[in-house]
DNA sequence: CCTGCTACCTGATGGC
DNA sequence: TGCCATCAGGTAGCAG
């Protein structure tokens, strides 16, 4: 569930299902899920966060970035899915298919669920025991993120704008898809530097990173999504994208061709006839 | 500080 | 069909 729309709504649908109830137990099957950043320790965090846990009461579920986060009266779970990490959930105790994480509840078990092991679940005393999440920049869909922040951040970074993006510590929660849909929709070259874009771009580029995110929000809700079947993803994003992964397809706005092109290592797609 | 590269993992897909 | 290469929605760590 990778980008913060996918997060968000991930967020939204899990808090009536676990918000107040009881970890009664969490169960750690595979411990690479709790590695720690140093790549060592992942059996002693694995009976850290077992212990930590059990007996704890969620008073909240929440969104940073693109983690997720199950907050306690004292300490939290960080979730982060990176590219396959999912969530699934059982009304009753039997569980199926590959689970690394389970969280046995009063009625029901949360799983965290990634056959890749990118995924990461980590226990923090503290938000700032966790230098990703304590680092995040600004929530695009705060706020706090004004077209005069945006300026701000721009004018400091001197990368291609579609680089720029993926910076978590400036602007959190934008990844490889919703970067490369906000400069289509702003009329961008992903390979402008920031600090060189004016402020009418910026204003344009602000609003297409909002409407961008908004509208993605919308689509993952819509159907909300359904941890209960285990081979749940979500549906009809495809519909609402204008350039991620349309390469060769005509551009929705000028008929020119939607270009994939790599920057720093990974894909980006643009319609170089009208993003300029 | 910044930048570019690699590693981390597993599975799906497409070309030959 | 089988095999191999490539790609995937992310980020941490490292060298320069």
């Amino acid at each position: 569930m990778p980008e913060l729309p996918e997060v968000e709504a991930v967020a939204v649908t899990l808090r009536p299902l676990v918000r107040g109830k009881t970890i009664r137990r969490c169960r750690i099957i595979h411990s690479i899920a709790v590695r720690p950043p140093a790549g060592y320790g992942e059996k002693r965090a694995a009976r850290q966060i077992e212990s930590q846990l059990k007996g704890r009461k969620i008073l909240e579920v929440e969104r940073l970035g693109k983690y997720l986060l199950l907050r306690f009266e004292r300490g939290f779970v960080a979730l982060h899915f990176r590219l396959d990490g999912q969530l699934v959930w059982f009304a009753d105790s039997k569980l199926s298919g590959h689970i690394d994480v389970a969280f046995h509840m009063d009625r029901g078990t949360l799983g965290f669920v990634d056959r890749r092991h990118f995924g990461r679940v980590q226990w923090l005393e503290r938000i700032a025991d966790s230098k990703g999440i304590d680092q995040l920049g600004v929530d695009p869909l705060s706020k706090e993120f004004t077209v005069g922040c945006l300026e701000n951040l721009l004018s400091s970074s001197k990368r291609p704008l579609k680089e720029f993006l993926l910076e978590q510590d400036k602007i959190a929660g934008i990844g490889n898809i919703y970067s490369s849909e906000s400069l289509w929709r702003a009329r961008l070259d992903p390979r402008r530097r920031a600090y060189r874009v004016t402020p009418a771009e910026a204003r344009r580029l602000h609003k297409a990173i909002v409407d961008v995110l908004r509208r993605a929000l919308e689509c993952c809700l819509d159907p909300a999504p359904d941890f209960r079947n285990p081979d749940w993803w979500f549906q009809g994003l495809e519909n609402i994208l204008r350039a991620y992964d349309r390469e060769g397809l005509r551009c929705r706005r000028c008929k020119g061709r939607i270009r994939r092109i790599e920057q720093g290592g990974r894909s980006t797609y643009a319609c170089l006839k009208c993003q300029k």
